[in-house]
DNA sequence: TAGTGGTCTAGACCACTCG
DNA sequence: GAGTGGTCTAGACCACTAG
């Protein structure tokens, strides 16, 4: 039996996926154990097998459950569970973790498209971009530099007041202009500071230190930006793999 | 018209994918171009609405489609399609990328699992592990250490002679033992190559190295291992992300 | 053999986009 | 308003697992 009716704006399988996390982190079920059948699940929430189908597949893809063939449908270990790794600014992403994310903005000013920016972003070289260079910090400790090139478009007015203003350059292009980040591709390896980053975050030349580029794609898959972001060995990036068939 | 009927042990929507996705990559629609509709796929394919959906929805999940609701399902950019990033190894995902991945065993033994690693596996301390250290390389250049410690398990032989002969540990627990991981938790930073890192990869001691820790786990989320790699600046870690959903 | 998840179908209606 | 993807349903059968 439902113990409440889904929202009349929510679907009734992310509201039964809803339910369903709610129930598992109350402690009802625990790491491993199984869910009731999708039959029996569809008669007590009085849904469609389908739909429960479809509810126990969101929050697969989240790393919640995992279904096994023939046995039933089980509950992750808590070391997977969440780790989600969705696309996430820096600081959604640090409050996440509950920290308080900051930034100190360097520079903000026009920029043009180099041939390997161009090439990566899918623009004509020389295209107007937009650079943002700043400091990031979690509790006010500054922990990665951020690079940002952002292609320009004439709607698009970002100085540094609104940037100060909202303290995510991701949530001043959602709320300020509708441009809502849905892909991103990112670029991991290490890096020795040069002397700039080292008088930047306060370490000596030459230590390691983690580089992520990110190019970000729109809903419509048109580029949004480039950033290159170096972060101090105390940055963690987390992630969560599947393997989704049988590609070995 | 279907150009080819399904084989009898592939499921109708896998195989549907498979023909989209040579559809793709012959050039027939390129990057951002439309998909005919999902109904006119159903009856071109001679399959239900439904499972043209499920090979849609395959192909977004691997970033080779994206559909948008109300405007139609469309070709992903070059630069996000086929970055799948699922679980691999590190020979496949070497190969993948044309190079031939090489290794050193130089150590293979008996380890009991500290408190820290029992914690990360959900196993007891003390826990009898196998720990297996290794210079990975590519193409006869050492690009990282493999420092892995695998639960061990009754059937489980693992000696350096059979690591040798098949040259990767995920090949080896799969077709010796049917170990199949399923999915792993990752977690990323940078580092300095300390004296034996400096050693073994020829490099000075210091020097930036990439830091990837992962446990992964069976299909029933048994731990199977849990891995440190260290590597140099010259490799390089390629993820995807999407949005899936309103989570910001 | 009974029970589980996996696939497939046919049809209905809703929500969104765009000319 | 016409066309698109998104949700939901009810029922059938297959493939796999376990006692």
């Amino acid at each position: 039996m439902p113990a409440e009716e889904p929202a009349p704006t929510q679907s009734r399988y992310r509201w039964l996926a809803d339910e369903l996390r709610r129930t598992i982190e109350l402690g009802a079920i625990v790491d491993n154990d199984a869910l009731p059948s999708e039959r029996d699940l569809a008669e007590q929430y009085e849904v469609s097998r389908d739909t429960v189908r479809k509810a126990v597949r969101y929050l697969e893809e989240r790393g919640v459950l995992y279904s096994d063939h023939g046995r039933g449908t089980f509950v992750a270990p808590a070391l997977v569970r969440n780790m989600s790794r969705f696309l996430d600014s820096f600081s959604h992403d640090t409050s996440a973790r509950g920290g308080v994310a900051g930034q100190k903005i360097l520079l903000v000013e026009p920029a043009a498209a180099s041939l390997a920016m161009a090439g990566l972003l899918g623009v004509q070289p020389g295209r107007a971009l937009i650079r943002i260079k700043r400091i990031r910090s979690i509790d006010a400790h500054p922990v990665g530099l951020h690079d940002a090139y952002v292609v320009a478009r004439p709607e698009l007015h970002i100085d540094r007041a609104a940037l100060e203003r909202t303290g995510s350059l991701y949530k001043l292009l959602r709320e300020g202009f509708g441009v809502l980040p849905a892909e991103a591709v990112e670029n991991l390896s290490a890096a020795a500071a040069d002397a700039e980053d080292a008088k930047l975050l306060q370490v000596p030349s030459g230590s390691p230190l983690l580089v992520c580029e990110r190019v970000t794609l729109s809903e419509r898959r048109e580029p949004i930006e480039y950033c290159q972001m170096k972060y101090l060995p105390s940055y963690r990036y987390s992630t969560r793999l599947s393997r989704h068939g049988f590609e070995s």
